[in-house]
DNA sequence: CTACTATTCAAACGTTCGTTTGAGTCGATC
DNA sequence: GATCGACTCAAACGAACGTTTGAATAGTAG
């Protein structure tokens, strides 16, 4: 794999991840035939076979293309704070911040293979139990990790348990907004133009998920309903 | 379709719909095979056929059987609190809690039953643009213009397109909650008895939710990063 | 020019898919 | 007890699936 990966030219390499970014975003993967893959990319049918292994090891190789870097930058994003914040706690917008943003930037510059990748993404997490949730959930973990740690700095004051529900609901609000952007219309009303502006966007999550965050502890509120 | 279903035993329909409820939220639409879910159904492979007409009839089915009731309770829910006000604008945290409560008390109560339907509703709302994503929109329709005007009546000085913008946040943490409860995981660090409690989730979710959506617009937060 | 590796190609592999068919079973109706 | 409709069943249908194969085709080094 790695031999490989250093060789010049991955021209059909790329051509197939890039269909298969695009294709299994809109039929899923399961829905998503070699055959249909392998013409839209231009190359032949056995190709996947021969430069992946299999279909499963395409999927494989499709996820640690993107996720890698992109965990990668959430970390560095997060080293960078850390050290201009110089042992000062973080702001937890901030925090939030440097957590969306790979996405929104993998969402926005991309001429739409970025964007592809990210609605995929959105629905995965989502999607059966298969190998390929582990895959993810491994890939994630140290980031994740790093995160947790930086929030529970950042709000001493929360039990943790409450501080992991609250992540796993902005995870959930992160992945579902990028993932299923077409479902605005769900609830209607929403200027097209608006969907895909990533700063617009960026502020928008920012002011929900800050506050979601910081928000009183559930217990405080109230007890019944 | 409706003169079958008013005839006195249905249990052959009804243990392939609990059974594809399990199986479709375990593999998904096409990971699931008609033989494998009617041998768990322990009926004949043709039943399916016989009984829905198709695999993707079998599927709307599915989906109408536990959405028709669940809309029906949100909205009888809103109106109920609707008419305790008695002209007052709502609180948004009792509309969201009005919304939120039917999702979580099929979480919670069906023996099993209710929260495959809810996990795979979630698993859903992400998946391809096929007719099914069609459907659930359609059926979800006047539940949500319902909610968007009193949340309107609720939250006047909020432009619309934000409350739309914050509504889909909303949507996107519960059905993300719902559907991938295992994921918490991707986290670690939840105690597994509370993640089936409902009334724990309701707090947590209520707490939340309800700071995310009256959090200061994001045009008033700050203009650029 | 030759030998070698990497890649592409058309064709076929066996399997599984959703669906259809036609005979068979059962209970209610006349 | 014959008739009819609803339902179940085993078997088969053609189509599509992921994968494999072995020959053809570059491109490169000796």
């Amino acid at each position: 794999m790695s031999l490989r990966a250093v060789k010049p030219q991955h021209e059909t390499r790329t051509r197939i991840l890039d269909v298969a970014e695009e294709l299994f975003m809109l039929h899923g993967f399961e829905g998503t035939s070699m055959r249909l893959l392998t013409s839209r990319a231009s190359v032949n049918l056995a190709a996947v076979n021969y430069h992946f292994g299999s279909k499963d090891a395409l999927i494989e190789a499709l996820f640690r293309r993107r996720l890698d870097p992109m965990n990668a930058s959430r970390l560095e994003a997060l080293e960078r704070l850390e050290a201009e914040a110089d042992g000062q706690p973080l702001a937890p917008e901030a925090i939030i911040r440097a957590f969306i943003q790979p996405g929104l930037k993998l969402m926005e510059d991309a001429r739409g293979g970025g964007r592809n990748f990210i609605r995929l993404l959105g629905r995965t997490y989502t999607e059966p139990a298969k190998p390929i949730r582990a895959l993810i959930g491994q890939l994630y973990a140290p980031t994740m990790a790093r995160y947790k740690a930086a929030l529970e700095r950042a709000l001493p004051q929360m039990p943790v348990e409450e501080l992991v529900w609250r992540m796993h609901f902005m995870f959930g609000t992160l992945s579902y907004t990028l993932a299923a952007t077409d479902a605005v219309q769900l609830i209607a009303g929403c200027k097209p133009e608006d969907r895909y502006d990533a700063r617009l966007l960026e502020e928008r999550l920012a002011a929900f998920l800050s506050a979601g965050l910081t928000a009183p502890h559930a217990h405080t509120v109230r007890k019944a309903a």
